[in-house]
RNA sequence: GCCGAGAUAGCUCAGGGGUAGAGCAUCCCGCUCGUAACGGGAAGGUCGUGGGUUCAAUUCCCAUUCUCGGCUCCA
């Protein structure tokens, strides 16, 4: 008997039954059968040794595949525990599975120090092992089998894992001398891992939970190629010459004192600057979009965070509240504008004919993060969102979602963020009780949400689940310049504060009404939005953000006089600067500007005072040519003009 | 918050039971210079903080703060 398998392209073939993915995939051609790593079969990832009995639709994966790669990985923290078992006899082992960039395994090494020093020594036995071609095996085994298999070996992790397995469906991986409890699938053999890297090792939880006892997870990475493997570390080494943190300090951009308290930043001059125009920018874009901006105090009320529900939720664990000297008085640091901005709304009656209202505010909050999840400006106590609420009516949800996404779209696009999705986040169908607010406002919400990304071209993936218990949302996630993503941007629906705040506009039916409120903020934190932005563009940024936009820079002191009027005019014309007048050769003060990334040198000379010119140089770029003073700051005003 | 690693000059880092060292930055002197580091000199540190062991601690031990890598959490 035959069965029909239809391929990507839309054929079909027929195959004998029992005909295997390694089979079908010779079939269509040697290269593909070379590179294959596994089959996705009716959507399920599969090894490409098992038999396909029934008609299907498949794909074979290769490295190029997201299946294929993932697969890739998981045999490679198979080979790597196998590398583990042998240098390391018993040890135990938890779950290791492929992640994002390569995979992990959480092992228990008993008291066995361990640290990074080990691991040069397990990847050589990875690549030792690798080489042997060894082929993972699958099979079948017995709940009871798999159990006393495990037993035996004095793996608790692994009966833990097997307690909760179903019999009948439990299946074991084999390669070289190395079994796992696994429900694969995986790669045809080791042979295809050519190159491995081990990254880091760090401490987790069994099972993710902090009661349980504490493995060592060893990260690592794999790559059909030896090539592959150094592009990736040349990725990661610019990744870490693009951190914020390092560049942050050495552009004098924000600092943290231990004085101060962790997780709270300070702005260096520079900083100021980057953040500054940064708000300006937005500030304008959205008075053009009709915002009404406005300020609040950075303490409230505890009364207004017990109103808001905020209080109940995150009291405990967040700043406490402070007292005063008068008895029962109690306030809270502001960890949301979203009550203040109620309160602002609620000061006086509103008409449906008011609607939308919207209160944008660039306000700082404080949040009390765990110690250990601080980090640089992307995880910080204290920030500043770029906030804005707008109260409208149910029926004006989708066209301020709308309006909304494009301003979202204006910030990426004008920053240079060219790569974007957004995740439309969805109630769980299943556990409807968990949300507030009335299921048809839902139901519409969720669907003007998703009209409204559609309608503005968004690439979007709808997760269940995912929404906020107070209203659906859309979150913006851009890719930076290597490829990372980060989530930035939020649109969120809320049903509850109006309803908590008793938000209320007289309709045209001289009704009152409750009106829906949206929380959005562009950039989501300057903080983060900066950390992001530093380490997109690597510290070079867009001249109209730059915090020295041009340094002017005489070839010697006999040019000192020229090259201050020159930086008085650059001033005049509110260019930003540094006139370099230092006793140095002009080669190091060129070098100097490099280093902090000056987009513009201008340097004078001889030739330049005689003609009252400058020679202009680029940064990354080196000499441009010599042109009038006039004629370049004419050009740079052009040219470092905001976007809007 | 939890596990692990770390903290030495403004920065990057070396050292190690007998009260510290380099490069860069800073200051001074000389040079007056044409597109990525001019030469010389000086100054600069309670070796994160607090305890303990020791004749002696920056070094060893304990605690603590902060930083880093993860885990967990995130309005």
């Amino acid at each position: 008997m035959n069965v029909k398998i239809s391929l990507p392209d839309g054929s079909v073939r027929e195959y004998p039954q029992g005909v295997k993915g390694s089979e079908i995939a010779s079939s269509i051609s040697e290269g593909l059968a070379r590179v294959a790593l596994a089959i996705e079969v009716n959507g399920e990832v599969r090894d490409l040794a098992r038999p396909i009995d029934q008609d299907a639709s498949v794909k074979i994966l290769t490295w190029n595949d997201k299946g294929g790669k993932s697969t890739f990985w998981h045999s490679s923290a198979h080979l790597l525990a196998e590398a583990l078992e042998a240098l390391y006899p018993g040890v135990k082992f938890g779950i290791g599975p492929a992640i994002d960039n390569g995979f992990y395994y959480d092992v228990d090494l008993g008291d066995r120090p361990f640290g990074e020093e080990d691991l040069a020594a397990i990847e050589a036995k990875m690549k030792e092992l690798a080489k042997k071609e060894n082929i993972y095996s699958r099979r079948d085994v017995s709940k009871a089998e798999a159990m006393e298999f495990f037993t035996k070996k004095g793996d608790e992790y692994k009966t833990e894992l097997i307690t909760d397995l179903k019999d009948g469906s439990i299946t074991f991986y084999e390669q070289g001398n190395f079994t796992d409890l696994c429900k694969g699938p995986h790669i045809p053999n080791t042979g295809f891992i050519k190159a491995v890297k081990l990254l880091n090792v760090a401490g987790a939880y069994w099972r993710g939970n902090e009661k349980n006892k504490m493995l060592k997870r060893i990260y690592g990475i794999t790559f059909p190629k030896q090539k592959e493997l150094e592009e990736y570390l040349h990725v990661l080494e610019e990744a870490k010459k693009r951190d914020h943190r390092k560049l942050g300090k050495e552009l004098e951009l924000f600092a943290f004192s231990e004085k101060v308290g962790m997780g709270l930043p300070l702005w260096l001059p520079k900083g100021t600057i980057l953040r500054e125009r940064l708000e300006q920018f937005l500030r304008k874009a959205q008075v053009r979009a009709g915002y009404d901006p406005v300020v609040t105090p950075h303490i409230g009320s505890k009364s207004l965070y017990v109103t808001s529900g905020h209080y109940e939720k995150y009291g405990k664990d967040s700043f406490q509240p402070i007292h005063t000297p008068d008895e029962g008085e109690e306030f809270l640091l502001k960890p949301m504008n979203c009550p203040h901005h109620c309160e602002i709304y609620k000061t006086k009656p509103r008409s449906y004919r008011d609607l939308p209202v919207r209160l944008a505010e660039f306000g700082t909050v404080y949040r009390y993060e765990q110690s250990g999840e601080l980090h640089g400006l992307t995880r910080v106590r204290g920030f500043t969102q770029d906030d804005a609420h707008i109260f409208c009516r149910p029926d004006q949800v989708k066209e301020e979602f709308i309006k909304v996404i494009d301003l979202v779209l204006l910030v990426f696009r004008s920053l240079g963020f060219e790569n974007y999705t957004a995740q439309v986040s969805l109630r769980d169908p299943e556990n409807k009780v968990k949300y507030i607010g009335e299921d048809h406002l839902w139901e519409r919400a969720e669907r003007e949400i998703q009209e409204a990304a559609d309608e503005r071209g968004l690439q979007t993936v709808a997760v269940q689940g995912e929404a906020a218990f107070y209203g659906p949302k859309l979150d913006f996630m851009v890719k930076d310049a290597l490829g990372r993503s980060w989530q930035l941007g939020t649109i969120q629906v809320d049903y509850q504060l109006p309803q908590r705040f008793e938000l209320e506009y007289v309709g045209s039916d001289n009704q009152k009404h409750r009106p829906v409120m949206i929380h959005r903020a562009p950039f989501g934190s300057l903080e983060r939005f900066v950390a992001v932005l530093i380490e997109h563009c690597a510290g070079n940024f867009p001249l109209w953000l730059a915090p020295d936009q041009i340094a002017v820079l005489p070839i010697s002191e006999r040019f000192n006089d020229y090259a201050k009027l020159v930086y008085d005019k650059l001033k005049e014309q509110d260019i930003r600067g540094i006139l370099d007048d230092r006793d140095e050769k002009i080669g190091r003060k060129i070098r100097d500007a490099e280093t902090k990334k000056i987009p513009y040198m201008l340097i004078v000379g001889e030739k330049e005072v005689a003609e009252e010119k400058v020679a202009v140089r680029k940064h990354g770029q080196g000499d441009q040519g010599s042109v009038l003073l006039e004629e370049f700051i004419g050009k740079f005003r052009t040219e470092c003009a905001a976007p809007n």
